[in-house]
DNA sequence: TCTCCAATTGTTCAAAATTAACATCTTAAT
DNA sequence: ATTAAGATGTTAATTTTGAACAATTGGAGA
């Protein structure tokens, strides 16, 4: 392994991490001595894909999504292992020069951050996975306009279902704040509600992205039931009452 | 000045800074210990006001500029100082309760962070602006759809302006991507200009943000002429034929 | 007002991390 | 094969840090 290689293992490994001591880096490359680790990280902060702490370094994009995340909306982060498991299932689906439309959410971040560089049409009504998309792909990017959301950071309202109505979409990637097998796919916010479900209805493939945690929790607006969708994407640790009732309904579980 | 205290001006020190050492903030209070700095910044940390690095620390608003703006639209930074200049000049004429539109550009940034925690009614084409007002402010906020352009990082198009076209505007804030007295306010997106003319046509008062470099840059499409706007403010290097030209036309300059 | 407790701050020093400088090893081009 | 440039390792000096304890401050309650 070449340096250059290193180099970007070590930036993903930070990435994925979100921070890394130059300790651990050490256990990670053996071989490697803890000054070149240092040199790495350095050049990788002169790249801006890491800002470099005492004793090891930090993912840009981990600092964002604590802004975000931690402080701004102040919900408790799922770990974010578990969204990747998600967004690297997800990622197979997205075809490029395909419309999709992408859902707000932390998961549809991590889906974003690692979409491969190519040309897609992509649609969304959260503008952070708009920013994201705009800087990690060659994408044309529409956002749908509208009232933003201190629950989810997203737009929503009558402008975006509009906006949406006229638009083709090949596979939409929804988010699910809660499920459960009497109620289905439920939200909090009527405006979301309403254009989640404009999108279901529109979406030629329905793909869902759900963790187990959201499984039996019951939000007051149903957008969708497993009769709607197409495929649903967990970090595999569903119930197996779910997965029977998904079955069902001819829902492709992965 | 007690330790509360203490840590807010060190906060905004950095922010304004986006980066300080422990030497620079010893030599700002000499009579406080370097380890109480140290205790400052760690305390600051936690809150996620600040990234501490070795010997001192950084903004989280330093951090997520230069993503924006070195690294994803690699357009040189005017000197952050500058535009502070500016921002706090403008934040002035907004009051709360008001139904204000902020444009796009690293200057609105400022503004938005600046913007005292009230209640208005923003209404923004720049996703980074609505996020960073919904953090600053208790603000109702609305984004206008359309397709990103990855000049600016706004949203722009047919939607953008007919939404717009539905909502008053007591004052709107728009920046300036070139200027010269043959042909005005210009900018180099169709789309852009089209739905900053609507947005001036429709403003009750049109305030103006433009730092002096962009004095005499002629870019393809006009959206406005002196005679249209109420206000300029700028960095107070303006020269001074433009300046007499303003002022034929009723504009007040600050 | 005085006393006492807790929080804040300062000091010292050992440990950890960093840098600089130089030595060694690779690699690719000639 | 030779050489030069780049990458890596080693060592020592320097800087930063954190822990532990001492000193100080600022109130709350007697």
């Amino acid at each position: 392994m070449n340096n250059k290689e290193r180099r970007e293992h070590i930036s993903s490994y930070i990435e994925s991490k979100g921070e890394a001591s130059i300790a651990e880096l050490a256990k990670l490359y053996p071989e490697i001595s803890a000054m070149t680790l240092r040199r790495d990280l350095n050049y990788l902060e002169e790249e801006h894909k890491i800002i470099r702490t005492r004793g090891g370094a930090k993912a840009v994009s981990f600092i964002t999504d604590n802004i975000n995340e931690e402080k701004f909306l102040k919900q408790k982060l799922v770990h974010i292992e578990e969204k990747n498991i998600i967004a690297k299932k997800a990622v197979k689906f997205i075809v490029p020069g395909r419309s999709i439309f992408l859902d707000a959410g932390s998961t549809m971040m991590c889906l974003a951050k690692i979409m491969p560089d190519e040309r897609y049409y992509v649609f969304t009504s959260a503008p952070n996975v708009a920013m994201e998309v705009m800087y990690t792909t060659s994408s044309v990017v529409h956002l749908t306009g509208g009232e933003m959301s201190r629950d989810n950071l997203a737009v929503a309202g009558a402008g975006a279902v509009d906006f949406m109505k006229n638009i083709n979409i090949d596979i939409a990637f929804i988010t699910v704040p809660g499920f459960s097998l009497s109620n289905g796919f439920s939200c909090g916010n009527v405006n979301d509600c309403q254009l989640k479900k404009a999108i279901v209805e529109r979406a030629e493939k329905v793909i869902v992205l759900m963790d187990s945690s959201k499984v039996g929790i019951n939000m007051p607006y149903t957008y969708a039931r497993l009769s709607d969708i197409d495929i649903l994407i967990s970090d595999g640790k569903l119930p197996q009452d779910f997965i029977d009732e998904a079955e069902k309904n001819n829902v492709t579980i992965l």
